[in-house]
DNA sequence: CCTCGTTTCAAACGATCGTTTTGACGGCAG
DNA sequence: CTGCCGTCAAAACGATCGTTTGAAACGAGG
């Protein structure tokens, strides 16, 4: 085979550590086949290094795929937090309803039209969300409780009649389609035949506002 | 160990065979860990039989999964399609929104009230969409095109203003909520804390209903 | 009784898994 | 130079995987 050594290093001026170039291929296969289903073996080739690595500076794939896994939850809770408050602040004290709820929408969605780490990371939290990896309750305390709180908070701001109860309801009905919306872009051979266009941009996110919007309208009494 | 012979087996007077028990055993415990996570030799000792015979009876582990899930995908559909098609007749003509859209969710999502196999499809069903081990478009081909072609045309007999695309779209909405529901019921250690009864019946019925209702007439013009 | 096809069994197959061992290599302080 | 430490790779470990084998056990028909 290839010599491990000469493959997937990065450019010579920045010589990647191995430990970053572990953490980055496995989260891009773990991201693209599950825990389970890539070895330590196939991480290590495709990081260009010995099978021992993981164990090395992990001790084990299991602590590797959590370390992986951490590096991301603050960071993407905080990006959707500040993109919610964000949303607020522009939005100013009168804004309508549809303005936070388009900010929210794209700014949800957004990371998915590129082929960047967006879609990469929502494919792991489904995955981790269906096969635990991580403690119980990690990524509910550390991500879909909080942005959940936050987006609650920011709806009842822009819509004073609404009960919290109802409020988090329609806020489970916005997240809900905006998953679905991921889902269906990311299952492969799913989007076949008619309604491959039902999840392209922008048109998806005009329909999710407006249906959005009117149905929390319709919560209100 | 025990002797394989002696657990698991159904009621003497009806010695279930071999071949179904496998099927059932698989099917249960798929949907809990998923299919990479079940060895065969899990599954026939389970199911209280040597390991040949997943090999005898069904040619290999994953053959037995596909026959496991081919069993119910037929009868998911038709009772899903029959349960849109039984809300429209009962409906009549001049039938609200509503009325088809509480048949649908109720449809829907009464299989998870109980222990029995809708749970257990359903997450059969997530599994397989993230990590697919049917043919490619299978899932797609035999259930979720044809129930969203069926709703499709139910909402737009009781909703003559709707077009096509913003019908597609709104169905899709719905779908997310109900799929979104059973995913934070099935999902272990997701629902602590407050928000756990966010999604207690018969309360995320009424919500979803009224919701998507709202929504569906604030797409119309 | 015997035969024959079906079913089930214990045992073993080769492959691959995650992990551990062992030691080589290179830079740096003493 | 010597000794140590961080890095890393080759090899092997035991375990488990899906699958195969060959024969025993079974039941129905002659």
């Amino acid at each position: 085979m290839i010599p491990a050594r000469a493959i997937d290093r990065g450019s010579p001026e920045t010589p990647t550590k191995t430990r970053e170039r572990l953490l980055d291929t496995a989260e891009r296969l773990f991201a693209e086949r599950g825990f389970r289903a890539v070895s330590v073996r196939v991480i290590t080739s495709h990081a260009g290094c010995n099978v021992a690595a993981v164990n090395y500076y992990f001790g084990g794939k299991e602590n590797l795929y959590r370390e992986m896994f951490r590096r991301r939850l603050v960071a993407l809770r905080e990006q959707r937090i500040s993109s919610i408050r964000r949303a607020m602040a522009e939005a100013g004290s009168g804004a309508s309803l549809e303005l936070p709820l388009r900010a929210f929408t794209t700014a949800f969605l957004e990371p998915h039209l590129d082929q960047s780490g967006g879609r990469r990371l929502m494919r792991l939290f489904s995955r981790e969300l269906l096969d635990p990896h991580l403690k119980a309750g990690t990524l509910q305390r550390e991500v879909i409780e909080p942005v959940h709180s936050a987006l609650v908070e920011a709806i009842q701001a822009v819509c004073p009649g609404l009960d919290a109860s109802a409020a988090r309801r329609s806020i489970h009905s916005l997240v809900a389609q905006l998953v679905h919306v991921v889902h269906m872009r990311n299952a492969p051979g799913v989007l076949r035949g008619a309604g491959r266009e039902d999840f392209s941009f922008p048109a998806v996110v005009d329909h999710i506002v407006r249906f959005s919007a009117a149905g929390i309208r319709g919560s209100l009494t």
